[in-house]
DNA sequence: CGACTGCTGACAGAATTTGGCATGATGATG
DNA sequence: CATCATCATGCCAAATTCTGTCAGCAGTCG
């Protein structure tokens, strides 16, 4: 491999993560030495690109780089194409939709020759368990969860015992035939997951909770011990 | 002006030159002979860059080497987001980085605002069965598919009874907890679908099949009942 | 046909790249 | 405050690569 090429994979590798990473992974992962590393961000300094190196943190890319990403690689359309037609497949209908239309988009700014490769991609998603659905709108939560609205759900648990609750939505997510949203609950004073399904009604409040949502999230991932993406 | 530098240059000023360029003027532009020159370009061609040259025209650089700008709506993004863990969770290890990559490149090209949301989507994907993996790697399956190649394979079926074939390769489905690729078995003369975890052995043969994937899988479609996507 | 231009191979000297080590500096963490 | 992780830079010898030159073949255009 040589260096130019070496140099572009950097770059992407720097665009994969969103957030500060150190150099010695850095170094790992394109395979050379710590020192190397620091000389090859120097010449991408040099370029024009905005790396930023904290002492004790990590480089991050800031975006804005008059350099484009190259066109998407065979697998990485394969991969699109099935993450496109999953979530087209298993998730709930606007969302589905809008599965459809981002893959549509993509699909534009494709050459012929790569737009040909997503129709013939070799990848499908299979037919999984039924979903059990549950009446409420999705879009509802979603909305809740970007805007960081409280909401009141009545909400039935596993034993039947029905409850009314105030939650502040974090997260929605998709299991393989189940939806859970992942929320903080007043009554409880702790973090919560309700099946979808079992959520018989919500309405949105106009309050917000007095933490921020990112902050929510990792204190449940620490909670849960989910590892950052 | 290191060579890495320049491939960056190169890249630029065939970019800036919409029409056929000259080889010798754009060594005189980078200031390096004619041979380097091709030699740059031959390394490009190698990263991806469609690069046209014709006998006494000059080059030009078709345009799907860059990933152009993109705008997606809110929910497009979420759908995008939980495509690409889905598939980076649940996918086999080459397809999982192509599916962070591709979600890196594509957020290298959306406007300041809509990147943001990428970090705070309030979409995520729940863990899942464990994925029954088998040892062959799916990689060589996914290039005999692209390629349309004959694959011997050794199998052995639900029953424990092993056998030898030779099959076309056609797709590879993803399910919950297994994958699945479809093929034509010569040997049966028909469709057949064999568990990942079940294939033994794979060789890639150098013979093409007598039909066209796009054929196989529209009569596979049709013999099964699945629907167009 | 002749003038261009793309494309490739071989080769030897020049230039660059690389890893390792040593040394600072700075910010996070407890 | 001490400790750790990390960024950052200089130096050097060995290894790698890059480069220009020359030579030849194959297309296109007028």
């Amino acid at each position: 491999m040589s260096r130019a090429n070496r140099l572009l994979d950097l770059l992407q590798a720097l665009r994969r993560h969103r957030y500060p990473v150190s150099g010695h992974l850095l170094a790992q992962d394109l395979g050379i030495s710590l020192r190397t590393l620091y000389r090859d961000i120097e010449t991408l300094k040099a370029q024009g690109a905005h790396i930023e190196g904290e002492a004790g943190v990590g480089f991050v890319l800031r975006p804005g780089f008059m350099l484009p990403p190259l066109m998407f690689t065979p697998d990485e359309i394969e991969a699109i194409v099935l993450g496109s037609n999953w979530v087209a497949k298993r998730a709930d209908a606007p969302l589905s939709a809008a599965a459809k239309n981002a893959l549509a988009k993509i699909a534009a700014v494709m050459p012929d020759d790569l737009r040909e490769m997503l129709d013939t991609a070799g990848v499908m998603v299979g037919p999984g368990a039924p979903i059990t659905g549950g009446d409420i709108d999705l879009g509802v939560l979603r909305a809740a969860i970007q805007a960081e609205r409280k909401l009141a759900i009545a909400y039935t648990d596993g034993k039947g015992a029905a409850s009314e609750r105030v939650i502040w939505p974090v997260a929605l997510a998709f299991f393989d035939s189940v939806r859970v949203l992942v929320a903080w609950c007043e009554t409880r004073t702790d973090f919560r997951h309700f099946r979808c399904d079992r959520i018989c009604s919500i309405r949105t409040l106009t309050a917000k909770p007095p933490k921020r949502r990112r902050a929510l999230l990792k204190a449940w991932r620490v909670k849960e011990g989910v590892p950052e993406p």
